[in-house]
DNA sequence: CTAGTGATAAGACTTAGTCCCATCACTATA
DNA sequence: TATAGTGATGGGACTAAGTCTTATCACTAG
């Protein structure tokens, strides 16, 4: 039931590392076999070689296992604009802090990706999820330029250009066919932001 | 126990009308009392007169009973949207859609307005609830522009700046000592946003 | 007076999520 | 080697959300 193939004690899975993301792993695969209602907490923690104390200790919620990295996102995001230099303008920023993001993009990610996406949009509890972290990454992106100087309502307004750039940019790196690189995808859909916001702010 | 003076029947507030109402006012006091989440559906139902059975039957979940106005909102955005004339511009359309759901900003809602925020701020879980319903909205915009002919870019970023200048006009017009119109408030906080715009869009 | 309709009550049932405590593997120190 | 301590896990009791089914009630049409 491991991962590996290093299983010492006669209790096979209670103690071998990688707990959390055994329990990525077993959640998303029974996600993708029955649905997310239809999987039980105590169903997943059974397939990582866990019991549901273990998952909850893991994770706040049951939704909670597709959104680990998440947290990771905003960090960077924020990392990224702070650190960029005084000269900067907004749209630089915003850019800088896709760039930072793109380690979190490897081809190897690549594979769950399109699984993943496929079960949140089948849901709208998970939807909710991901709209509450994406909010959340708003705030964070918000709140970096703020520190910069840039005005509120410019700030929220630019978190939200940054935060719909990025997810069109996942949406179209996680689509099956996809080859191209994420930044190449990601510097486009600022690209036409960036380009929209004259037909919408322009006083005709 | 009953809202009004009309109570016919030995069993009390069974018959009552405004079930609905009763529930969404019994649940906004026990949420103010003593939080969301030390509050029982089967609280809320006894309050109201009815069962846990009956709230369920009126709202899908716990959390829907603060959300009931949300979905007449997207109507109305929508609804203004397509009864814009061809030659209207964007900015045109967010306007008279700001301004369609005015309707549901009366002097009498507004005490109950700053008493509800207060609890979806509290918790998460609402605050989530909150976001998807403003994600919706956001969809409901963006597809009555595309179907004004607006391409799809354009669409998705209007209509968060739609849902942005509802929000932080919402917000204004519920605080506790806000004396302005919401027309008003709205009309100003579009008129900020599509100023930013141009600090965004423009090539540095 | 009767049959039908829609809203409600009542209660059994499943599962998410919390809490507490025992247990196990491992580590540091004597 | 022995022992105490630490952190992760197992296990089970418990609360409450949410589902489902059946019976009851008020009201209406004929």
């Amino acid at each position: 039931m491991g991962l590996g193939a290093i299983t010492y004690y006669a209790c096979m899975a209670r103690w071998e590392p990688n707990a959390r993301e055994r329990l990525e792993r077993a959640a998303l695969a029974l996600f993708t076999e029955r649905g997310f209602d239809a999987t039980t907490v105590t169903e997943i923690a059974d397939r990582a070689g866990l019991t549901k104390s273990t998952f909850f200790r893991h994770f706040a919620d049951k939704r909670e296992v597709l959104f680990g990295g998440q947290d990771m996102l905003a960090g960077l995001f924020s990392d990224a604009i702070a650190a960029a230099p005084p000269s900067a303008s907004i749209a630089d920023c915003l850019t800088a802090a896709l760039d930072a993001v793109a380690v979190a993009f490897t081809p190897d990610r690549h594979d769950l990706a399109p699984q993943r996406r496929a079960v949140v949009a089948a849901n709208s509890e998970l939807e909710e999820r991901e709209l509450l972290k994406r909010a959340r990454l708003a705030g964070v992106i918000a709140g970096a330029l703020r520190a910069r100087g840039t005005d509120e309502t410019t700030a929220s307004l630019a978190a939200q250009v940054g935060v719909l750039a990025f997810s069109t940019a996942y949406k179209r790196w996680a689509e099956p066919g996809n080859e191209q690189q994420y930044a190449e995808i990601a510097h486009a859909a600022l690209r036409d932001l960036r380009a929209s916001t004259a037909s919408i702010g322009t006083v005709t």
